[in-house]
DNA sequence: CAAAAATTTCAATAATTATTGAAAGTTTAA
DNA sequence: TTAAACTTTCAATAATTATTGAAATTTTTG
């Protein structure tokens, strides 16, 4: 296979899974590229090999930077900027973490919290079932916030690591 | 507050939250309703909290059972069915773990594995870098899985659980 | 400073995904 | 066996989300 058709393959592959996450397309697929780069690439670069618009581009690069996936560089005696991936996978994994943590659990909590705190006047047993039940989801979003710093943990840990492997 | 608002802030909220997740925000807020149940409900009831047509409720309810998260039962001389969601947040979240396993990292997996076994060619440099973020990849979605038994495991374990917040 | 180069914005449009509802199908009870 | 009760399907439509591309803005260079 060529190296072409190989990069090719993982950037549709890619593309397609990010959209069955909540990730756009277009931006699974910038991102794959700027992976399989090792030096970073321009906008109109990426333009070309991804075959998008410049808009769909300039705001997708700016969505990577946002989750810290992605970051610009300048070159010398060059007035465009260049977009370079950052190539660390638990780098990566961390960051997405974060960001996913960011957007996906802290809205949970801020409702499961004004629930948790307000009076809630109905028939017995069925306010005790629904305060239970936001009780439990509570405690699960912490949960899943220890097992996040535990996976963030396990970049800089080696021996951490091998434990993981050994207990699951 | 009253149990009937509380519980339809609840449904409102999960089902917006849902489709920040990749799931539909019907299907959210039907497993919200029902979670919020402590007897099962049926289609024509599930219709009317949530405001939602019968083919969608039939659709839906059909793909919580499917993720094992609810079940249906039937309840002597009624002649239709009801639905119940599974209450324990533990189950539920291995439930929706194992299922996004499924769906999310098998396919990962799969690309990964295809692009790992080819003989590619191109650029010494370049392939090399290549190759090296397909393996960089692969180990990380095993530690993804790794991380999801451990997930699983927690729930029959209160001293993991312990452990697991002990060192986050 | 002006003009070229590059970037950003955003209204219009396309593509995708979710939802409806009525018709077809199935099950149940008398 | 039939009719009512209930469930399922699916083509049509609505709603949402992604993408384009040209115009506006900003930055850089001579």
């Amino acid at each position: 296979m060529k190296l072409e058709e190989g990069k090719s393959r993982f950037i549709q592959a890619w593309g397609s899974l990010g959209s069955s996450w909540g990730i756009s397309k277009s931006m699974a697929q910038i991102h794959a590229l700027l992976l399989s780069s090792p030096d970073g690439l321009s906008t109109d670069e990426i333009m070309e090999q991804v075959q998008l618009s410049r808009g769909n581009v300039n705001t997708n690069v700016r969505e990577l930077i946002n989750w810290r996936l992605v970051r610009k560089e300048t070159v010398l005696g060059e007035r465009k900027e260049f977009f370079v991936a950052l190539h660390d996978v638990h780098s990566i994994a961390q960051n997405i973490m974060e960001e996913r943590k960011r957007r996906e659990l802290e809205p949970v909590r801020r409702l499961l919290n004004e629930l948790k705190t307000a009076t809630i006047d109905g028939d017995k047993d069925e306010v005790k079932h629904f305060q239970s039940l936001i009780s439990d989801l509570s405690d699960f979003v912490s949960q899943m916030e220890n097992l996040t710093n535990l996976m963030t943990r396990i970049n800089s840990n080696n021996y951490l690591q091998k434990m993981i492997k050994a207990i699951s």
